[in-house]
DNA sequence: CCGTAAACCTAAAGGCTTTCGGTTTCCGCA
DNA sequence: TGCGGAAACCGAAAGCCTTTAGGTTTACGG
């Protein structure tokens, strides 16, 4: 005991092991942490401010998955679009973290940069100070609430047969796979559409 | 001890002994719920499907605060639109719970019911079975997501001075309170309007 | 070469979820 | 009216978790 001559733990590897097991169950814990990466459950808060800590990691490290260069993309309504995309798609790739990550927002100083810059996109392409914030809102809404949609199992809206649902049942049948794809498409369809109209308003 | 002559605890004291604690606490235990009610840990289990059953008692309490009446409403778009307030309201009167019940879906039968009805209400409206599932779980997203974005504290956006945001601020400035009433009256806007293009469409 | 800081361990407190057997009370049925 | 089973609660305990504190060994800069 004492020091170990090369280091077991580090945040880099905290962070990759969590989520790890946040992929293949669902969620983690400090002591499991400790386990995977052969050290002490005590030995891990050395080197992260805690559980939350640990959280907030997960949220660096999955939003840094946000491609950055969308934003540079033009016109105004196509980079947004892509960043949209992309946004989506960092979360679409841990399903399993969502429900942890969605409690808050992610406010890492990487993804702050972005939203400055989508708010330039936003400034330049003629909308007013007043409609920036709540349009990225909205974006930022449809987003999360679709990664939402991506933590539930498809059985979700399994039927039960205590409530006649016909019709719902025939949509859901005509739906087939991939419902939470297509529904993002229909909300992201809808957002740019009305920003769109909302630009060429004035 | 034994059976006391007036009952302690049923799932209806339980549910709102929980979501009081939310309200005020962010969060809720058994123990806690049990000491409020002057009983014992244990004897809540005799009442409920362990933590999780709790959580599910309080999604039905919070989904029950939906008004079915609003899907009578006509037109279709009326109706609809009026369902989303609803449904977002519902939960943004217990603002702390969301992070619990967003977890998964409400799917209890009384819930169930209002989406059959819905979905008959885009049917008679003219759209296609294949249309019907992604409007409605766009909506869905939306409404979630926007009731997440209750969740976060205002000074979420707290600008922090490691990274420059000069135009983030001045937009954020420029909103001033109500944030995310406006972000969900734009996504809503952007939807209704998009769904009422789509059946023009046609 | 030495002292300080870093990295880890051991130990423990205190909370939570859940289960199980025991005790008292209630209620339907004979 | 009597009784037996079910219902409601208690007490206790197992096993997990988070977090803190103090001790031990190694690394490294001056």
């Amino acid at each position: 005991m004492g020091r170990p001559r090369t280091p077991l733990l580090d945040r880099e590897r905290i962070t990759t092991t969590a989520l790890q097991l946040i992929d293949e169950q669902g969620d983690f814990s400090v002591p499991q942490i400790a386990r995977r990466l052969g050290a002490q459950t005590g030995s891990v808060y050395h080197h992260v401010e805690g559980r939350d800590g640990i959280v907030e990691l997960l949220r660096e490290r999955v939003a840094a998955a946000i491609d950055p260069g969308t934003l540079d993309l033009t016109p105004w309504d196509v980079g947004l679009e892509a960043w949209a995309r992309s946004y989506r798609a960092a979360f679409a790739a841990h399903p399993r973290a969502i429900p942890l990550l969605m409690t808050s927002p992610v406010r890492a100083p990487r993804v702050l940069e972005q939203y400055e810059r989508a708010v330039g996109l936003l400034l330049d392409a003629g909308f007013t100070d007043a409609e920036v914030m709540p349009l990225l809102i909205a974006l930022e809404n449809l987003v999360l609430g679709s990664a939402l949609d991506l933590a539930a199992p498809e059985t979700m809206w399994e039927l039960t047969d205590q409530a006649p649902t016909p019709r719902l049942a025939r949509v859901l049948a005509a739906v087939g796979e991939g419902r939470a794809d297509r529904a993002f498409e229909v909300g992201l369809a809808a957002f740019m559409s009305h920003a769109r109209a909302l630009r060429e308003r004035r």
